[in-house]
DNA sequence: GAGTGTGAAATTCTTCACAGCC
DNA sequence: GGCTGTGAAGAATTTCACACTC
């Protein structure tokens, strides 16, 4: 039996720069390159890029490096660019439409072929060159246009259903947006992009970020934060988030 | 000599979901609440759990779990959310517009102060709360608020000025969505948020992600895209990969 | 009995270092 | 000489399992 040997997903986004990196090596008329030029170049690691390249067989030539050209072919195969992914975009809101009109632009692999919402003020509009329609239609529209892949810009307390319809209209793949960790359903992986994390990652590095230091944050500690002196308290702040919701999955590499 | 052990990103990126979590029960009125019912309820793992709040100090008690309350509270000052946080964001076009209105919502502890862009018919227009300033005055405009994080919603080639710009106004925090990595300055945090790279992976996972099969690829084999009724021809190469696709579920699951 | 906190094991990921090829 | 591909070492992260506490 062959061994189910699966790509990690650290390994496939660290693909993704590297296509990057290549595609503007290309531009520039790099015909070759090699793990250590790339790596000082882009500032990644040559032993990873070789590791992660030679995972998928010999792309590069020993004493020589690699055709930039060739292997960006090979890697645009590898991440399946080769196919165009049709988006559905559901939740038109700002953050849906700005993703649609972001993402609108002429990709060859990534497209956005349909959005939902369902503010009646907003159906019929159109937003980034799609033409909005209504989110109880949501299953139907995706089958329709045979999206591939669910972008998930509803609130947390809606993404569930939506993410139970994209499912149900047969989609294999959602980006979620939504601050809450979805019930994955196998086989329909879902990718949660977490504003909300982020920044409290930023916000923790914005002061002490040892363990110790933490530690004593936890127990109640003033541990200096920088200059955050002037808390001018922001006018009418919600007290207390209410509107808080629930989690959200695993982190990726971030990256 | 204390030793610098500096929490890890993953650690932290988990405490902000726990948080999240700890807030959905809190409105729920539930109080206490053990590793083992936040892992069920939110799709976690117990023991990652329990070793995560431990690392800052026993917040849980034996036998009985964590109260939920001052558990919540705990993480919200280990993640600085007591202070607040003020965003610039550098590039208001449609994402960066769209996150002002989206971060904009009333939250105590991060909020957009500035916005500057290039584009002059753009400056002096107000979106989402804040007014547009011209992109050259950028390092001015974020000392001038006291910004403490940066949000990069610029072009790829702009970016790289953007980030020189904030560290030189002194910022210490950056959100960078530009596809690009940036050349990180020690003390200057860059996350970023990728939105091509996160696509890229979801559109890897429409097809079979075993090494053998993403090879087949790379050299120029169809390899079907699972399932997905109109491949019908390329049923049968390597049979035994398409299962072995589905998967990469939950990370902690054990299978 | 129930459930945390934590050494130890297991797993995953990254880096080293060098054999082998150009 | 230069550089890839890779086994082996090393780090980091996750999971196990159980001593300990309430």
């Amino acid at each position: 039996m062959s061994e189910p040997v699966e790509t990690s997903a650290l390994t496939l986004n660290r693909l993704s720069v590297y296509l990057r990196c290549l595609r503007t090596l290309e531009c520039e008329g790099v015909q070759r390159v090699s793990s250590q030029e790339l790596a000082d170049r882009f500032h990644l690691s040559p032993s990873q890029i070789r590791r992660d390249l030679a995972q998928f067989g010999g792309f590069g030539v020993r004493g020589v490096g690699y055709d930039v050209s060739s292997l960006a072919e090979r890697l645009h195969r590898v991440l399946r660019l080769d196919a165009l992914h049709r988006l559905i975009v559901v939740g038109m809101g700002n953050l849906g439409s700005a993703l649609s009109t972001y993402l609108g632009f002429n990709d060859s692999s990534f497209q956005v072929v349909a959005g939902v919402d369902s503010d009646p003020g907003r159906i019929g509009t159109r937003i980034g060159g799609v033409l909005v329609e209504p989110y109880d239609d949501l299953a139907a529209v995706a089958r329709r246009c045979e999206a591939d892949i669910g972008v998930l810009t509803v609130p947390a307390d809606a993404a569930p259903a939506a993410y139970r319809a994209l499912v149900e209209a047969g989609l294999r793949a959602v980006l979620n947006f939504a601050p809450v960790l979805l019930d994955e359903v196998r086989g329909v992986r879902v990718k949660n992009v977490d504003l909300r994390v982020h920044l409290e990652e930023l916000a923790v590095h914005l002061g002490a970020t040892d363990a110790d230091s933490l530690r004593e944050l936890a127990a109640g500690a003033q541990v200096p934060a920088r200059d955050l002196e002037g808390r001018a308290d922001s006018a009418e702040i919600e007290p207390s988030s209410a509107l808080a919701a629930a989690g959200e999955a695993h982190p990726h590499r971030r990256g």
